[in-house]
DNA sequence: TTTTTGTTAAACAAAAATGTTAAACAAAAA
DNA sequence: TTTTTGTTTAACATTTTTGTTTAACAAAAA
C-alpha cells in the first residue's frame, strides 16, 4: 500500500500485462517481468508479495475490465447497428494490442482449476442476448440462438489475432501483409453479420 | 530409440498431449506428465533427454499433425461443398478433443522465438485458396478475399472451445448445457459459409 | 535539522524443477 | 545357461526460480 507512488507498482502490472497479453509469453518468470520492467525483482516482491499475488492480480484486473468492456459496450444506448460497429472496433483495437489476454484467462482457469468466477455482473450480457433476439425477430440479423450470434462475433473478431504466426506460416504472409489483412476484417464482420 | 518397445515412450508423449492439448495446463511440469503417465520422472529423461527435447517432440508432432490433416482434407477430390463439410466435422472433433493443441503451438512460437518454420508443405493451402476463388465466381459463396474465408471458418470453428471456460461464466451454462450449443454449431457454421 | 515513510537494491535462503548416475530387473539372444 | 540389451527405478546433484532479510537511500514531515 505505497502512498508515495512513484508508479512503480503500476509499472510492474503494465509490463507483466505486456509480456503475457501481448507478447503471449505465458511462462514469464519473475526475473523477466522485473528485467522488462526495469527494476529489481525484490521490487515485484515488495508490491506483490508473490508472483502468485502478482499473477492473480493481474488475473483479476484483466477480468475485470474485460467484463466493463463488455457491459460499457452491451449497455450503451444506441441503435443495435451502432452497438455492434461500436463492439468491433472496441474489441479489435483490444485484440491487435492485447492478442492473448483471454488465453491467459483461460489457461489460468484450467491450471488453478478456478471452476466458477463468483462477482461477474452477467446482466449486460444477458440483456444483450434479448436486445439480439429482438432485431432478429425485426430481421435485421440471421434467425438462431442468440448466444451462437455473440459466439461468432468474438471469434470472427479474436481468432486471427491469436492464431497469427500460424496463419503467416499456412498463407506465407510477413507482418506486413498479415497486418493489413486482419486490418480488412473490421468491416468485412460487420458486412457477415448483417448479412 | 527402443527396440523392446513397451509402448511407454508413446504413454509419455499422448500423456503430454492429453495434459497440454486437452486440459489446456501449458505449465505442466516434467513431474506432472510423469505422474499422470504412471511412471518414473527419470523415464521421461531416458526417451526424451530433456523436458525441451520432449515438448519440441510434441511440437513438430503436433505441426506435422495439423499440417498433414489440413492437407488431407483440401487436397481431398471430391466436390467443394462436400469438402467443406468434412473440414468442419473434422476440425470440429478435433477441437472439442484437443482444444488447446494450436493455442501450444502459438504459445511455444512466441516463447521459443521460432519465426518461421521450414518445411510446411504450403501448396494443400494455396491450391485450396484457388479452389475457394473459383467457388466465389460460380456465385456458391460470398466474394472476398479466400484467405478471409478460411479464417472465418477456423475462427467459428475453434474459438468457442478455446473460451469454453470463460463463455460458461459469461452464459451461465454448466458444462452439459454448453456442450449441446457447440454441437449445435456444425450445422449452423455449414449454412453461415453458403449463406 | 532529525525523523519518518516509502522505495530500492544487494546478498542470502529456500523451494521447485530439472538433469544425472548407478544399480536392479526382465526378456530376448547367444 | 550366460550374456546382452532395453527398461525402470531410487538416490543424488545441479540449476532455476522464488522468497526473505537487511541495509541504504530519497523525499516529505516534524
Amino acid at each position: 500500500m505505497p502512498l508515495k507512488n512513484t508508479g512503480t507498482e503500476q509499472l510492474i502490472k503494465d509490463t507483466a500485462k505486456r509480456i503475457l497479453f501481448a507478447e503471449g509469453k505465458l511462462h514469464a518468470t519473475t526475473q523477466d517481468i522485473a528485467e522488462a520492467a526495469g527494476v529489481n525483482r525484490a521490487a515485484l516482491h515488495y508490491y506483490f508479495r508473490t508472483r502468485d499475488q502478482l499473477v492473480a492480480c493481474v488475473f483479476n484486473e484483466s477480468m475485470l475490465e474485460l467484463s466493463v468492456r463488455l457491459g460499457t459496450v452491451m449497455a450503451s444506448v444506441r441503435p443495435f447497428q451502432e452497438k455492434i460497429e461500436e463492439l468491433i472496433a472496441v474489441f479489435m483495437k483490444e485484440m491487435r494490442a492485447y492478442p492473448y489476454q483471454e488465453i491467459f484467462l483461460v489457461t489460468e482457469i484450467n491450471t488453478a482449476g478456478v471452476e466458477l468466477v463468483k462477482d461477474i455482473d452477467n446482466m449486460p450480457v444477458a440483456n444483450f442476448l434479448n436486445e439480439i433476439e429482438n432485431e432478429m425477430s425485426a430481421g435485421v440479423i440471421e434467425k438462431m440462438n442468440p448466444k451462437h450470434f455473440l459466439m461468432n462475433l468474438f471469434s470472427l473478431l479474436s481468432y486471427p489475432f491469436i492464431m497469427a504466426p500460424l496463419y503467416r506460416q499456412f498463407f506465407n504472409l510477413n507482418h506486413q501483409d498479415f497486418d493489413q489483412l486482419v486490418a480488412e476484417r473490421k468491416q468485412l464482420i460487420y458486412r457477415m453479420v448483417f448479412k
